[in-house]
DNA sequence: GGCTCCTTATTTACTCGGACATATTAAAGC
DNA sequence: GCTTTAATATGTCCGAGTAAATAAGGAGCC
């Protein structure tokens, strides 16, 4: 039996400190779902094991069942266990992982996230963004492309440095995706945009963004306006290439 | 292979469970939050509506309100609806939606598919596998090319208009997809797949699949295997064209 | 004796019902 | 208009009982 971490759950003579394991403004099982999720995810769990039983684990916790079942839940919902009767929760293979999931995204990104995984996020990225330039280049409206406008506008007065500089700069990104009229694409921006943040961050840290990033969007943006799919795609090639670039360059 | 319901479930002959009706194929909770997902996704209610309290919805379901509550916890994780205090459970709008959960896509074809998100589906698997085709391309082993091979040798053995056949079709893209050794790119074919799915067994009922899809196939296989990205993804996406103009012509 | 097959027993998740706490909104009061 | 208070729905807790799936045990058969 793969037990949990520390068991040492003692019901001596009353000494519980202080039950209020709610560390943030989340609810109580949202704070036991990120938990658990965490530590699948980080591998602290590895897909196979069996988690301790309801009531044991519940109690090590020191939340009722209600709330770790629902907790349960919702990891179930994505993928990342499954419960049967006599045989307990186990977490499943990767491969069954919801790994576009939002919630799931950020968790691997909350430890220390997995190369790999980082790779394919950016993978995918080059291949899906650039695709939507050309979309959003042939079906943009007016309202498209001032909504573009502003979040450059609204990049080249904050900077990059700034939290407000990052949220245009995502804003640009999402106004692209939703000029395709694809709600898959719209959908997929939610996962990529994790992790395109978590590395915009990542690169500020190690010091310095050593590119202006604003003509690059600018340049998008004309073709985007243009209605050139062919020149919008390239310069949103040229973007996500460069930003890989620099990302991979920032990494050691 | 996501889809682990089979709807058409037969009722246990002659033994009529009067006390539990609600649909006994999943386990309870699993019932309720496909009933929901289900009733939500396709309209019934629409973003913005909130629900009726727990208590008054769990007795009309005839359940506790533990099992409702489970279910809704799982919608919560899908992005589907969103509860607070006081303020009661409410449909959250489409953006907020996980269109790309297998669940959530699953419960889109149910019903009556929206046309706009079939669209949807279609135009990100066009961005998708020729991508996917040129990265295996580049990146497969001898293991990847013989799923392939085993595949396309089932696809034409059975043909598609069996059961084993579509199998076939979705191994043999699978195994694409899995070459890239992009975990990302593998869970998207999970959604994917089911919108491909769905539109299969579509032009089979409206008559005759009027094209010999193997030769398409063949040629993508061919491409691979020569380790010629260029062909590769012109030749998927040749195949994926064709695929798309057969659903556009059989939907009238 | 060794084997399969069926029955039983146990373990675990699953469902139930009721109770209390908490948070958020809306009305009442200043 | 702002603060305080009350109402209400979700959130959490508890304890009991049910259903399902595996493991153990025994009857029958080769």
């Amino acid at each position: 039996m793969t037990n949990a971490k520390g068991e040492a759950d003692a019901p001596e003579s009353g000494k519980t400190p202080a039950r209020q394991p709610r560390g943030t403004g989340r609810r109580l099982r949202g704070a036991i779902a990120h938990k658990l999720g965490l530590a699948i995810v980080s591998g602290e769990y590895a897909p196979g094991d069996t988690l301790s039983g309801e009531i044991a684990f519940s109690e090590a916790l020191d939340v009722s069942r209600s709330a770790y079942r629902e907790a349960v839940q919702v990891l179930t919902a994505k993928g990342l266990v499954e419960s049967r009767p006599k045989a307990g929760t186990r977490v499943l293979p990767r491969n069954r992982w919801n790994l576009l999931d939002p919630d799931v995204v950020a968790w691997a990104f909350a430890g220390s996230p997995d190369i790999q995984f980082i790779r394919s996020l950016f993978e995918l990225r080059a291949i899906v963004e650039p695709a939507a330039a050309r979309l959003a280049a042939e079906r943009r409206d007016r309202a498209d492309l001032k909504a573009m406008k502003d979040a450059l506008a609204a990049m080249r007065r904050h900077t990059l440095a700034t939290e407000a500089g990052l949220a245009a700069d995502r804003e640009f990104h999402d106004a692209i995706l939703r000029a395709t009229r694809n709600d898959a694409l719209v959908v997929l921006s939610a996962s990529i945009g994790a992790a395109v943040n978590w590395t915009t961050q990542f690169k500020q840290r190690s010091r310095a963004l050593p590119r202006d990033p604003l003509p690059d969007h600018i340049r998008v943006y004309d073709g985007i306006a243009a209605g050139d799919a062919e020149a919008a795609g390239a310069a949103m090639r040229a973007l996500v290439d460069l930003a890989l670039e620099d990302t991979r360059h920032a990494m050691e």
